[in-house]
DNA sequence: TAGGTTACCTAACAGCGTTAGGTGAAGGTG
DNA sequence: CACCTTCACCTAACGCTGTTAGGTAACCTA
């Protein structure tokens, strides 16, 4: 069986089945490397270093975030959405929560993602784009807040039922849109 | 001039002026050890391990944040001081942030701030402690993740001026406040 | 004065990210 | 075919990290 090539995008993939498996504190060049049947020093000819390794997760998150969506829905649905999505995407990375938390979306990604969420946002909102983009900037940080606190240091279960951290997304993620525009 | 003996509160206090100085990358036992002319293995007598040493910090953070707060205060005004108080504790530690974001509050202490806070905010909001609880918490969260942005990994200057992110905290945090009661 | 506890020390371990320099295979060029 | 370059990996090492084991002086108590 002839392993596939590496790549930055296998190295990424492999980051990311680590982070899920092992969490964050088991992911290192070295356990990348090992899960590749190659040295860790190889990986350096791919990647620049580990943190262009996790801003690349962190954009790659990002850009899957936006993906399909329906971005001339109303917006509370539109945000709704999302943020549903990137409570997904957490909760099956658990370990890419601290990550994409601590780190910022990289300019290039950031623009490109305000370019095209900013103007149907805004014209749905009734709002300019630049507020349009900080609220909904604000909802994913606030998703993802959530999703630190409720596995932020993994492998580590949960210190309360599945159950409450629903019911404090929706309601969290609930009184923000409400927040925008009261029911 | 005789230094301080060493105690667990000392580790601490030293762990935060790192904290403030290098940031987050910068905080090693060793480093700890060094601040305050002592072996590394030696902090190990005060202090389980580092692990420990970050819960404690997280704890202290809480702790104060209640501090003198007037409980009594109409929500709002109780739910903002709050969040404001957090937010300059944050940012007199940037690297604080990123470790009170990703770890949990010990549950000693979560409970005692429920204790505390969990009635006269129940009341004032005219809605269970429970639901008055997780409200609080959510702004926290928000909180914490707006300043995990504008400084998440220190040593590093902002991408904005601080105007925007003055701007941006309030929007996110008047935004949720609206969403508990419309104004 | 003897014994025990306190509070530090030295030394070492395994693991980390990262770099420098070597090496065999692949592929283009004379 | 022979040569040379470039690619994609390797070995080896550096300095750093958290952490533990065991030693050792100073102090308190009996």
């Amino acid at each position: 069986m002839a392993p596939r090539p590496l790549s930055p995008a296998l190295i990424l993939e492999t980051a990311l089945d680590i982070l899920d498996h092992e969490g964050g504190a088991g992911l290192s060049m070295r356990a990348i490397a090992a899960r590749l049947d190659v040295k860790a020093a190889s990986l350096y000819y791919h990647v620049r270093n580990k943190d262009a390794l996790l801003q690349a997760l962190v954009d790659h998150v990002a850009h899957e975030l936006l993906g399909d969506a329906d971005l001339t829905a109303p917006w509370r649905e539109l945000l709704t959405t999302m943020a549903v999505r990137l409570r997904g995407v957490l909760r099956t990375h658990p370990g890419a929560a601290a990550v994409v938390a601590t780190k910022n979306v990289s300019p290039e990604v950031a623009q490109q993602i305000a370019d095209r969420l900013g103007p149907p946002l805004a014209a749905s909102l009734n709002t300019t784009t630049d507020r349009a983009l900080l609220l909904a900037q604000s909802l994913f940080v606030l998703v993802a807040g959530l999703a630190l606190a409720e596995f932020g240091d993994v492998p580590h279960e949960p210190v309360a039922p599945r159950a409450f951290y629903d019911a404090w997304f929706d309601l969290a993620v609930g009184t923000f849109l409400d927040g925008i525009d009261p029911p």
